[in-house]
DNA sequence: AATTCGGGGCA
DNA sequence: TGCCCAGAATT
């Protein structure tokens, strides 16, 4: 059974345009004999990846998740890390999801730590512990999607599914040429790749195609000239590697606020999100930039001391955060945890020892505020 | 089909 | 600074 069944229904020939020239090999992508020099390029060039080595279900299930929107140099050292802490699924389940949000601390996309530690435990109520080697039953696991299931079957049960990640959908646009890349042209290419990918080692093909996108056929300024698939890229005969594929523009939205860092007494306050943006992380209290008067000055009044720290800004997909911190030292004995505090519906928070504030998960921004806190306050 | 995700790398 | 990234979930 090939893997398109389920995941991908075939769809009619359609009106898209056709490519703009006709490739003597229109029917198979690439020929035989560049499989061939892809695989020879992949020996002799790959990069080696910690989780390359010994590709095991669970490895390769944690750096798939990893590496989801994330560029390769960015999950290294967390995965080798993870690895120590979480040395298997069992380890992982165990674990409560605070220790599992601070292992993926820096990496972005929580869910997807919070989406490994149910899949954890739901792989060792339902499938005794053991990652399922079928389609259907690893698209069911928590933050595993069509590639992820795709790359875990090919690369750690050696069974013949073709990737389409963000390279091989750039390589495939290219070789087609393609100025417009639509949902079902994904559905064709891997339907082109399924009879390309070697059933004997679909994950060295995989790989090599991941890899081929990431060193040669990088968005800018392509490697052509050392490319083993360049004969049947038409992008390249056309000469438009500068404007396939074309960028896309995003928007960014802006904001500022003012966090407000209370302290006494060898702690600080913190806040918990328990719902939306942020779930399970800990934040500095905020409020909107120039509502923070009133509060600064009721806060004073109990004689607080009022430091200013470092300004920020906070990156995180759509928004740009303007962040200006202010560390206000509390004189008075009382620890209560003002109302203004608790922003977000079902927010928690907590008076935490500055000694014990890094085992607390928080944006990357956060963390740095954290550790500008003087020794003495 | 479009948006969101509380990051970070790279030119 | 803008765009991209070994995507998935949600709307």
């Amino acid at each position: 059974m090939t893997s398109s069944g389920r995941s991908l229904k075939l769809t009619q020939p359609g009106k898209r345009p056709v490519p703009m020239i006709e490739s003597s090999s229109s029917e198979t992508l690439v020929s035989g004999d560049e499989v061939k020099a892809l695989i020879h390029w992949f020996h002799q060039y790959a990069i080696d990846y910690p989780w390359g080595d010994n590709p095991t279900p669970y490895r390769v299930w944690i750096s798939e998740i990893m590496l989801q929107q994330t560029v390769v140099s960015a999950a290294i050292e967390h995965f080798i890390q993870w690895m120590k802490l979480f040395p298997d699924i069992m380890t992982l389940a165990r674990a409560d999801e605070q220790a599992v949000l601070k292992a993926w601390e820096g990496l972005g996309y929580y869910s997807r730590a919070r989406n490994i530690h149910k899949g954890a435990r739901y792989i060792t109520d339902s499938h005794s512990g053991i990652i399922p080697g079928s389609y259907d039953e690893l698209i069911k696991i928590p933050g595993i999607g069509d590639y992820t299931a795709r790359a875990i079957l090919s690369l750690a049960f050696s069974q013949a599914f073709p990737v389409l990640d963000a390279n091989v959908r750039r390589i495939g646009q290219r070789l087609l040429a393609l100025r417009e890349w639509q949902v079902r042209d994904d559905k064709r290419l891997l339907i082109q790749l399924e009879s390309l990918i070697p059933h004997d080692s679909p994950g060295v093909f995989n790989c090599a195609l991941m890899q081929l996108g990431q060193i040669l056929c990088r968005v800018r300024s392509p490697e052509c000239s050392l490319c083993p698939l360049s004969k049947s890229c038409q992008t390249r005969t056309l000469g438009l590697q500068g404007e396939i594929p074309a960028a896309k523009k995003r928007k960014i939205k802006e904001k500022e606020s003012t966090l407000l860092l209370l302290a006494s007494r060898g702690t600080v306050l913190l806040t918990r999100r328990n719902k939306g943006l942020g779930k399970g992380l800990w934040f500095i209290p905020s409020v909107p930039r120039g509502t923070e008067q009133p509060l600064l000055e009721a806060l004073t009044e109990g004689t607080a001391e009022v430091l200013t720290l470092q300004e920020r800004v906070h990156l995180y997909t759509t928004w740009k955060e303007r962040l200006f911190p202010f560390l206000v030292v509390l004189k008075d004995v009382s620890r209560d945890i003002p109302s203004w505090v608790l922003s977000h519906e079902d927010d928690d928070a907590a008076w935490i020892q500055v000694s014990e504030l890094d085992s607390y998960p928080t944006p990357s921004v956060y963390r740095k505020i954290l550790e500008e806190i003087p020794p003495l306050f």
